[in-house]
DNA sequence: GTGAAAGCGCTAACAG
DNA sequence: CTGTTAGCGCTTTCAC
C-alpha cells in the first residue's frame, strides 16, 4: 500500500541467495550462467516485481544514455509529430527512446530544454531551431561526439548535420505549375516574419520561377500574416489590387486555410491556388487542392539515420540533407487566367 | 575533437581548489557558498563546459526521475499531440521533461514502451491504451505509489485514474442536434473494430439520442470502416439504401474525410453532417462542418494536473475524469429532411 | 560457473 | 561557510 522502496538487483540476489553480479548476468546475458541459478533469478525477479533501474546502469557503463532529445517548436503541429514518428521508426531498433519537448517558439525555452538533455546525456540532440535561437553554446557538446541535427530548418553559430524539405525547388515547381498554367500575375502569401529560413527559401523559390519565365518580380503581390485571419485579409487585399493577381501561391498550410476560406467565401473558383504542404482534407476541397507536399517522416528518418551514423563513427564533415518535395495536381490549380469579366457558371 | 571524457563534479572541484560537495552546494543552490567561492566554481564550470549529469543525480537522491512517460498510439495524430502539449503545459513548471513513444496501436509495443519507462523511474505515467492490450502488469508500481493516467480511453485490468472526452454525452447531443432539424433516419460510421471504447460510447450516444427521440434503432445504418476510404465506400451503401438516411454522424475525423469526400463527390448537399472532432479547415469547407469537438489540450492538462496531485500525495480512489465536447454549429447539419425529390437550387 | 571489491558521478549526513 | 565519509544501484575487474 504505502510507497515501498523498490527492489534492488541486491534484493534479488539475497532472495536467490546469490551475488548481485550473478543476478547481472543472468539479467543482460552477459557471461555464463547455470541453468538452475538462471531460473530461480527468473523467478524471483518475478515475484519481487524487480525492474532494473536503467539510470544506475548508464551511470555505471558510462556511455551516453539510451534516449533521443528532439525539440519542436509545437508539439500540436502534425507535420512535427510525423517528423518525430519518423525518428522514432528509425531510432526504435537500436533501443533508443524518443525524449521530447516543446520550445513554444521560444528561444530561451528551446535552450532550457537543450540543457536538460544534455544533463541526461542523450545519445544524440535533434532541433528544430526557433526564430531567433543561437546555437552557438553546443559547440563543446558537438565537439565531444554528441551528434547534433538541426530539423526543417539550419541551426545559427554551429556547424552541424541538417535535415530540411526543398522549399526553393519545390516552390519553384508550384509557381511554374501556374505559370504553365498561362498565370502571369500570381500572389505570395508567406508566413511572418518573413526572415523565417523556410520563408525566405519559398520566397526565393517563387521569385526564381518568375525569373526563369521572364516575368517581372511586383512585390505588391507578396505579402505575409501571422495566422490564418490574417492571410485572410491579406488575400482580400491581393485580390482588391488595381491589377490583381489570377493565381496565390500560400507559403504553408496555415496561410493556406485562409486563403482558401477567403475564396471560398467569395466564390472566387477563377482563382488558381496552389499550397506549401500538404493538407488532410485537401482533396475532400471543391475544388481539391494543389499543393507542394513536404515528406515529414522523411526528415525524420533521414535526421535520424545521419545521427546514428556519426554515433558509429562518421567524422566526415557536416551535410545539409534535402528532402525533396512533390507537386501533387489537384483542381485548384486548374482555373486559367480569364481577364475578361467573364464570372463562372454558378454550375 | 576526439570523443573526451566529459567533466565531472570532481574535476571542476579540482580545478577551483575545493571539494566536490562545495561545487555541488553552488550549482544546486543549496546551503551557503562564500560569494568568492561562487565566484570562481561557475567560472570553472564554464570553463571546463561542465554539465550535470541528472542520471547521477537522481540515483542518489533516489526519487523518481523528473520525467513524464507518455505513450500515445500514433505521433502524427494531432489530437495526441495536443495531448502532449496539454501535458507538458501543466508539468513545466514542475521541472518535469516529457518522455514519448508511440505504441502504433500494438499491445506488445505498448508494453515495451512502459516498461523502458519503469525502468527509467518515470515520476508518472500516462497511456493511450492500444485496442487489446492490458495493464494488469502495472499493478506493482501503481502499489508503490507511480501515478498512472489513462488517457482517452481507459485502462484494463488496473484501478487507475482516467481522463476521456465525454464521447457519450457528446454525440447524443450532436444526434439530438439533427433530430431537431427534423432528420429521422442518421446514419452513423463509426471507426472499426467498433469494440474500440470510444467508439462504443459513441454509438451509445447515437443510440440515446434516438430512444430520446422515441426513433427506432436501425441497424442498417449503423456501419463502420477502418480508413477513409472505407468511410467513403460505406457512405455510399447508406445513400443506396432502399430507405436512406437524411443524415449522418460521422464517429471520428478520419470517417468525416471519407464521407465528406463522397458527399462532395456526388453533390449531395442535401444530406446534412455531423462530425465527431474538429477539423482545422471544418469551417473552410462548403458547407461549413458541424461539429462535436474535443478538447484534447483539456485532456492533457487533466491529466497532469491528477496525476501531479498524486504526486503530492493525493490517495483519494481512484477517478474518472470527463472532459465535456462541445457542439460547434456551422453549415453542413443545415440540410432540413425532404422527402420529396426536390433538388435544392444551385446558389 | 560464481563472488568480492572497487567505482561510475553525484549528494546525504555529519562533522568541523 | 566548507570538507569528509559513505553510499545510491548497478557493472567492471579480477579473483576463485
Amino acid at each position: 500500500m504505502a510507497a515501498n522502496r523498490r527492489p534492488t538487483l541486491a534484493d534479488v540476489a539475497r532472495e536467490v541467495g546469490v551475488s548481485a553480479k550473478t543476478v547481472s548476468r543472468v539479467l543482460n546475458e552477459d557471461g555464463p550462467s547455470s541453468p538452475q541459478t538462471r531460473e530461480r533469478v527468473l523467478a524471483a525477479v518475478a515475484k519481487l516485481g524487480f525492474q532494473p533501474n536503467l539510470m544506475a546502469r548508464n551511470i555505471r557503463v558510462g556511455g551516453p544514455d539510451t534516449t533521443v532529445g528532439l525539440v519542436v517548436p509545437d508539439l500540436g503541429n502534425p507535420f512535427f509529430g510525423t517528423v518525430a514518428g519518423g525518428i522514432e521508426d528509425a531510432v526504435r531498433s537500436r533501443g533508443l527512446t524518443l525524449l521530447m519537448g516543446s520550445s513554444a517558439e521560444d528561444p530561451d525555452q528551446e535552450r532550457t530544454l537543450i540543457q536538460t538533455f544534455l544533463a541526461r546525456r542523450v545519445s544524440m540532440l535533434m532541433v528544430v531551431p526557433s526564430f531567433g535561437a543561437d546555437h552557438t553554446h553546443l559547440k563543446a557538446s558537438r565537439a565531444a561526439g554528441l551528434p547534433v541535427v538541426f530539423l526543417d530548418r539550419p541551426g545559427v553559430g554551429l556547424s552541424a548535420d541538417c535535415v530540411v524539405s526543398s522549399n526553393r525547388t519545390g516552390v519553384h515547381e508550384g509557381v511554374s505549375h501556374l505559370i504553365a498554367r498561362g498565370h502571369r500575375r500570381i500572389g505570395f502569401v508567406g508566413d511572418l516574419p518573413a526572415k523565417l529560413y523556410t520563408q525566405r527559401e519559398r520566397l526565393a523559390g517563387y521569385r526564381s520561377a518568375l525569373a526563369e519565365a521572364d516575368l517581372p518580380y511586383d512585390r505588391t503581390l507578396v505579402t505575409g500574416a501571422h495566422d490564418q485571419d490574417g492571410a485572410a485579409a491579406e488575400t482580400t487585399a491581393l485580390l482588391s489590387l488595381p491589377n490583381p493577381p489570377t493565381a496565390v501561391f500560400a507559403g504553408n498550410n496555415m496561410m493556406a486555410l485562409g486563403v482558401i476560406a477567403r475564396l471560398t467565401r467569395a466564390g472566387r473558383k477563377d482563382i488558381a491556388l496552389v499550397t506549401f504542404d500538404d493538407l488532410p482534407l485537401a482533396d475532400v476541397l471543391e475544388p481539391a487542392l494543389t499543393v507542394v507536399a513536404q515528406d515529414p517522416a522523411a526528415i525524420g528518418e533521414a535526421a535520424a539515420r545521419t545521427a546514428l551514423a556519426r554515433l558509429d563513427g562518421d567524422r566526415t564533415r557536416a551535410r545539409t540533407i534535402m528532402v525533396p518535395t512533390r507537386l501533387v495536381v489537384r483542381g485548384s490549380s486548374e482555373p486559367a487566367p480569364c481577364p475578361a469579366e467573364r464570372a463562372p457558371a454558378g454550375s
